[in-house]
RNA sequence: GGCGGCGUAGCUCAGUGGUAGAGCAGGGGAAUCAUAAUCCCUUGGUCGGGGGUUCAAAUCCCUCCGCCGCUACCA
């Protein structure tokens, strides 16, 4: 059995989340639904990133000390999965014993090991720098500006002062090779394309070493053998993804079936951790990097930037309370070629569920499922002969297996979703060139035929979808009456039983209506 | 500044040398099984500007204009 191991970001728990966490997570659960069906073994993480100086600090703000604070608001993205549908196998948290343990784990791996160039992958330097008080942050010369008192200070306005405070340091400077070397062998490794030229770029103009320890907060992972330095947060973050398969157990079973990770899912704002710091620090460590590193785009709000100053954050909850789950999940899969920038309005929302969803898909499958309730002895019809044009239907429609198995094999939701609404499009012609409604006069036997084509048509509509629209998805096929344990890949050719009793049809997807419309004047 | 990308119908985009495309929006019609849904036809573009190569350029080259991404240690 194939297995498939998909990772979103572990969530920063300072943020509120918001839509840019859910479109992630959804991602992640579409592939993760989708490999499911299609007979892998499926392991889809996700989780939250709890340590730093951000989050000490929120929790001393709050009065309660760290771990209770986390503890928490982790709750905030925890309770989100459910509410988007998402199927995760597991939810880490940095703060977890199991995390620890691994943390400390890769840090020795990799200071036992030798970089390329045959150096230590870590030593104790000194970390130097600009740095704001005001800001918490480090700076770049090259960032400051000095006012007429002489003093330098940050973009912000804050004032720096010159800090120095020991630190241990990872060596990628001795990476960049080996780094180029895999994104050249293995072109998939890092999309979309655009992203890997990028991080190539990136890593040809040199890389500098990385600090990865801190001393002036405590809020973190000990270093193993010198307690006063914490890890790098994203040093201990990127971890989970091993954490969570066992690591430092490289000889579970878990850990042998699940590493290395087929995607990491994330946002492009991440890119470079995921697809430079991440590959080197498993390589220092004796460890495979990940299969592929995918970055997706970043929604604005009718046209705008999403920001909290501009107050426009979109809230998950709130748009899956006002349009429904399913059309949420399809529109965010669909509006956009993954990988892109997309803009959110609630009128291409609406006009995505009510065009595709309402009007072409739940339409059809109403008006199908309808007339065979009438006039079809709600049962599935016998189907006779097929003619061309059925043919034509029934191919195309056996035929999207293998398209939406490609398309999601790099990412290509939006694509998957087109190939199937394509077929969905072809059957609602179907239905007009074919008339059952003047074949039930003219020739029944035909219209049986007619009336079965439509239905498989939909079952495979339906079986494909699941990953997208479960819920939804689920109703039509209980409406096709197809057996629970006939809905993966594995059941694709099994086609409808004549003769097999159908409940009741129900409509799939409402129309969504505006306050104030709808009345007709 | 450097590197990379983009600019095609009202909107979102596909199309990388051979008579301009899709979806949505707009207009007209057909049908009546269906969530007034569906189906057919149709309006609409000097393919950012200019120059060049070629029998032929949205597609290759040069140049200009505009927009965007990356250009390291908050996460």
């Amino acid at each position: 059995m194939k297995s498939f191991y998909v990772t979103s970001p572990i969530y920063y728990v300072n943020d509120v989340p918001h839509i840019g966490h859910a479109y992630t997570s959804l991602a992640c659960d579409v592939l993760a639904r989708f490999m499911r069906f299609d007979g892998h073994r499926v392991f889809f993480l996700t989780g939250t990133d709890e340590h730093g100086q951000k989050v000490a600090k929120s929790a001393a703000a709050a009065g309660v000390d760290p771990q209770a604070f986390t503890d928490k608001v982790s709750q905030n993205f925890r309770a989100l999965l459910p509410a988007l549908g998402c199927s995760n196998d597991d939810f880490i948290r940095t703060t977890e014993k199991r995390h620890a343990a691994s943390c400390q784990a890769i840090w020795k791996a990799m200071a036992a090991r030798k970089t390329p160039k045959g150096n230590d992958n870590i030593y104790l330097g000194a970390y130097s720098g600009w740095y704001a008080v005001r800001d918490e942050a480090y700076y770049e010369e090259s960032e400051l500006t000095t006012g007429p008192d002489g003093k330098k200070r940050a973009p912000s306005g804050a004032e720096v002062e010159w800090v120095e405070e020991p630190s241990y340091f990872f060596r990628l400077s001795d990476w960049g090779d080996w780094l180029l070397e895999w994104y050249a062998k293995n072109p998939d490794a890092v999309g979309p394309a655009s992203r890997r030229n990028e991080v190539a770029s990136f890593v040809k103009q040199g890389l500098q070493d990385l600090s990865i320890s801190r001393t002036t907060f405590d809020w973190g992972i000990k270093v193993p053998g010198d307690e006063k330095h914490v890890m790098y947060v994203w040093l201990d973050a990127l971890t989970n993804y091993i954490t969570a398969v066992g690591y430092p157990d490289v000889d579970s079973e878990r850990f042998k079936i699940f590493w290395p990770a087929s995607v990491h899912m994330v946002g492009k704002d991440i890119v470079r951790f995921h697809a430079v710091y991440w590959p080197a620090f498993l390589a220092a460590a004796g460890l495979e990097p990940p299969r592929r590193v995918y970055a997706h785009g970043w929604w604005t709000n009718e046209g705008q930037k999403i920001s909290k100053s501009l107050g426009n954050v979109i809230e998950p909850n709130k748009l899956i309370e006002t349009y429904g789950l399913d059309q949420v999940r399809y529109f965010l899969m669909r509006e956009v070629p993954f990988g892109q920038d997309g803009d959110f309005s609630n009128a291409a929302m609406i006009r995505r569920m009510n065009t595709d969803l309402a009007n072409d898909l739940g339409n059809l499958g109403q008006r199908v499922l309808s007339f065979v309730a009438k006039n079809a002895g709600a049962a599935v019809p016998s189907p006779g002969a097929y003619l061309d044009a059925d043919r034509a239907l029934l191919d195309k429609a056996a035929a999207m297996l293998s398209i939406v198995r490609a398309e999601l094999a790099q990412q290509g939701f939006h694509k998957a979703l087109d190939a199937v609404f394509a077929v969905v499009a072809d059957a609602n012609r179907y239905v007009d060139a074919q008339a059952p409604w003047s074949l039930r006069k003219t020739d029944p036997a035909r219209m049986a035929t007619v009336l079965y084509a439509l239905m498989e048509t939909l079952r495979r509509v339906g079986l494909l979808l699941q990953a997208y629209m479960p819920g939804t998805m689920a109703k039509l096929l209980d409406q096709l009456a197809v057996p629970a344990d006939k809905r993966d890949a594995g059941a694709w050719d099994e086609a409808l039983v004549p003769g097999t009793a159908l409940p009741a049809p129900q409509g799939l997807f409402p129309r969504h209506v505006e306050a104030g419309e709808g009345t007709k004047k």
